[in-house]
DNA sequence: CCTAGGATTGAGACCGGACTCACATCGATT
DNA sequence: AATCGATGTGAGTCCGGTCTCAATCCTAGG
């Protein structure tokens, strides 16, 4: 069924047609009812691809992240969408597993369906050449979760550094010196503080516990930081080293929920409490940090509203608005039951402590 | 840039160019040659929606779920993406939040959209006219997680009925008799064996609830089967009724993760202990399942495999090869702790006895 | 009654590819 | 030398809409 079908039906042109369905131009009332009522007749429904192919808007947005998988992005996700629905745009999803190739592959297979504009969370804010040709070509985009390096392109974001700090200096008031940041940040050499990370959000959590160690007059336990954990099992065997030996962790720091998962796992298989023996905190609030024992602490992030703004930003670009106040997100420190006191603390009252199964 | 800048840069006609660019027809190596070259220089890139408009597949699938960020849809939305990717298709994702009126429209702008198939987690088992329109049309559609009702649509879930049985009987094993199921599906009227549900899945599973009480020779507790717990607030207030007075239930299945939390929230307010005085059992294997005290025991269901499966069904169909064979999955009963023996045996040793929180 | 100006209307261009068709070109057959 | 099939090639159509433009119709003012 096309306007030509309709047309024919209705005994009219297809141009008058167009103009009845489309709403535009001026139509006679009697043209107007009789091509609508052949249009309900046929059945008729227009081409979206014919009609994006000459106004040159899809009425579409790409979204690109790492992981539907991970609630993390499910909710910024489920953000992007619903404000997308709202303003009468369509979503094409594409995973990249956080790997570069597939991100660049993605950007443009997107770009060939003519999206509208698009939303990317970078899987490194360092090598960003494709990001900033998309920029350059001056289609709309907008980066969340983390920054695309020095690409000038709005980001929504919270301020990592500064939480982080909060939350190294939670754990530093409960007496935690060795504290210890596991994240899957994929990175060629050891941590060294100073060296470029390929994840603006991490390198922004490690600013920011170092900058809380820095205030406390504290030396920064560097070799506590451990990337590159990747599989589950891989962050198991780093837990399980990481809390092992004198000059074990007090404190752990998983980077996501999917990494807390693990870590949290291998706390219980090496029968350590938390926040008895270790304590525990993690970043994004999902709902079932509420149900372990104890409730773990959470850095909770206000992921579902930052999809939406994305999308607001993106549409608004896309309308030629100018952009809106950057909107500051904060996330915040949500203490629940797995930091505790440091059980290792100088004095010999910590001395023959047990450690004891739950 | 079109193949007509292309064309004209290489000196050719725009047949010519396409041909070449198209890697179809005849064309000299000189030409070729000339043509890659102007299309590399001027950084060429074939739009996809007018490539689409004349070929009739965009190479795009639609798929419609209730809510991503529900992590089961989003398994199942990374198995469907992974294996479209690999056949090279696209996916747009639309949300319903179940709701039957946003499917239609979801079905019918991905109509519009001209995706080359459909897969749909129907919010409806019985309202599917605008499904059957589509499957009539002859456009290729695929039924993840529930059926169509009567629709002979390739459907794409497991047996239900069977590991609802399976579960059941675990839980009759255990001693109890008063079990209780909650779940969000929306009603007109309380539940009543044998009325006709919206959900083919939830149809299967209080069927397989009422096999293994019928094969036990047991009454089965109707007046416990909960259904409209929409909200948290909502399944909180129905987990405390159900687990009240002397006729309460001494075990509960949560209908899906989302629900689970909020029941086990819930048992934890009111200060039981699971399985000591409630045992708990739910759909759906999520990884936090084995974080909490006790680990959940819970039906796992293969969703990632179902995504994929459900893909590649599409494309068969969209490729006009026959169908496979009819996968079918099966889901699992997972043991872990939080079913246990029934408390209130007809045993007086029961009797008195006293409610501690953990 | 006549005409200017707005309302209607239809023909056709156009978006950017894919593809048909008629017309070369050319070495290989007879 | 005439014929033939296999390649190359360009002009032009088509997909299904949007939109321009010129032509036609009406109606009110003069």
């Amino acid at each position: 069924m096309t306007v030509a079908d309709v047309a024919k039906a209705a005994q009219v042109s297809k141009a008058q047609a167009a103009r009845a369905l489309g709403n535009y131009g001026a139509v006679s009332d009697d043209v107007r009812e009789r091509v609508l009522a052949a249009a309900e007749a046929l059945s008729y429904r227009p081409n979206e691809l014919a009609r994006s192919m000459n106004t040159g808007k899809s009425h579409t947005i790409g979204v690109v992240v790492g992981d539907i998988e991970n609630p993390h992005f499910g909710l910024a996700t489920r953000g992007i969408t619903d404000a997308a629905k709202k303003a009468g745009y369509n979503v094409i999803l594409v995973n990249t597993d956080e790997d570069r190739a597939a991100e660049v592959e993605a950007v443009r297979i997107l770009l060939d369906k003519r999206v509208d504009g698009l939303i990317v969370a970078p899987a490194s804010s360092v090598d960003t050449a494709h990001l900033q040709q998309v920029h350059q070509s001056g289609r709309p985009l907008v980066f969340i979760d983390r920054t695309g390096g020095d690409l000038d392109v709005e980001t929504l974001a919270v301020d990592m550094a500064k939480i982080s700090l909060e939350a190294t200096q939670h754990l530093l008031e409960a007496g935690h010196r060795r504290i210890a940041f596991i994240s899957t940040l994929r990175t060629d050499a050891p941590y060294k503080p100073g060296m470029t990370l390929d994840s603006s959000q991490i390198e922004d959590r490690l600013e920011g516990m170092q900058r809380a160690f820095l205030a406390a007059g504290l030396p920064f336990p560097e070799d506590l930081v451990r990337l590159n954990a990747g599989d589950a099992e891989s962050i198991r065997s780093i837990t399980r080293d990481v809390l092992r030996g004198p000059e074990r962790a007090t404190a752990v720091v998983a980077s996501d929920g999917l990494i807390a998962l693990s870590v949290v796992e291998a706390i219980q298989e090496l029968g350590l409490s938390i926040p008895g023996d270790v304590s525990f905190l993690m970043y994004d609030d999902f709902p079932w940090t509420r149900l372990t024992t104890p409730p773990l602490t959470v850095i909770a992030q206000p992921v579902y509203n930052m999809g939406v703004a994305a999308a607001k930003a993106l549409i608004r670009q896309m309308e030629g608005l100018p952009p809106a106040a950057p909107a500051q997100f904060t996330a915040t420190l949500v203490r629940r039951g797995s930091v505790g006191p440091c059980p290792d603390l100088q004095e010999p009252v910590a001395a023959g402590r047990t450690v004891a199964a739950p």
